[in-house]
DNA sequence: GGCGACCTACCAAGTGGTAGGTAGAGTCGG
DNA sequence: CCGACTCTACCTACCACTTGGTAGGTCGCC
């Protein structure tokens, strides 16, 4: 793995678990097995490599999310899938979407990198309405709003999860989601 | 308001903007009128600071939650309230529960400050868990676990609506919550 | 006189970022 | 084939600034 991929996946790791203000240059060059300095090398400022670390993030995700519709065709087996991409992170080491982190640091946050987990949001909620419209139960407008309430609901159960380092809180919400309704199309 | 009362009301406000690391002493001493070695004759430590505005919070939260209890004795009026205490937040200057921070910065919390945090989720399950009692159309288990999944999908709207700096994105979101049928008992 | 509330002045550690250098691999004219 | 050149991928050494925390002093009030 080049220099350049590997700060860029462990940037990614950092951020998941400590925010963009956790990004430390000196602690990630370590990790790398190279100087600081030589990070300004690859990225011109922390802000780049937050946008770079970003823009990767919702791009596997949206790759992810092609995937798993590939493979199934069933909407309802995928809006049953869904919450699993964030459980996921949990898994890894009981870390956290990059978007939850944003609405932490929102006043902190570089423009540019804001921009880059928003997408990760509208890739998250388009693939949901695409979704939900698949299993044609709803209106295109309220594909969207049940989209985005999938969406925020599944970050709110990660975000109460891993405050409690506690992973199947995570899947008795999720669990709780779907007997109550939200889940379904 | 004694200079105390001034810190922690302070400090408060900036714990919900930018979290336990966003509290900086110099800043803080600033907004309050005196100099930042001055906070250490109240508080012994940083830690110590955000333990007294956490408990603070959740004893807050608790007097507030009791105070909409003894005002209106409807179960399902209350539940339907519920969501506006966390509307409150981003009203004010689009603020984060304190909650939610806990989850973004879990591991550089000081422990003291995370009981204290968790303390307000608690506090908030305990109490939803009670009004959906009062309703009585489920069991107790099922109570508490409806309490925790309305309370991590409120707090999961306030915070995809404080990214995007939308509030009437949170109440769209609870609306949605509501026809799926999250928010009944 | 002693105590509460506050101050000035400092320290040490951490952090983003810059300046300027170097070793090695390729390139190219003569 | 060779020396000059250039480019990449690093390095050492530094700077400016921020931040939590400490030492010790001042001042007014009971």
């Amino acid at each position: 793995m080049s220099s350049r991929e590997a700060i860029l996946a462990a940037a990614k790791q950092t951020a998941q678990s400590r925010g963009y203000a956790g990004i430390n240059f000196r602690e990630l060059a370590e990790e790398v097995g190279i100087k600081h300095a030589s990070i300004y090398h690859h990225f011109p400022s922390k802000a780049d490599l937050a946008v770079a670390v970003a823009r990767r993030y919702w791009e596997n995700a949206a790759a992810n999310l092609s995937a798993m519709s590939e493979r199934e065709s069933d909407p309802a087996a995928l809006l049953s899938a869904f919450p699993g991409t964030f459980r996921q992170s949990l898994e890894n080491d009981n870390r956290l979407c990059l978007g939850s982190f944003m609405a932490a640091e929102y006043d902190d946050l570089p423009d540019a990198v804001k921009v880059e987990v928003q997408a990760f949001a509208d890739v998250n909620v388009a693939w949901l309405a695409k979704t939900l419209a698949d299993a044609k139960r709803c209106s295109p407008e309220k594909c969207e709003a049940k989209a985005r309430a999938i969406f925020a609901a599944t970050a709110g159960a990660q975000l109460m999860a891993r405050s409690r380092a506690d992973i199947t809180l995570f899947d008795t919400l999720i669990d709780t989601y779907r007997t109550s309704g939200l889940l379904e199309p």
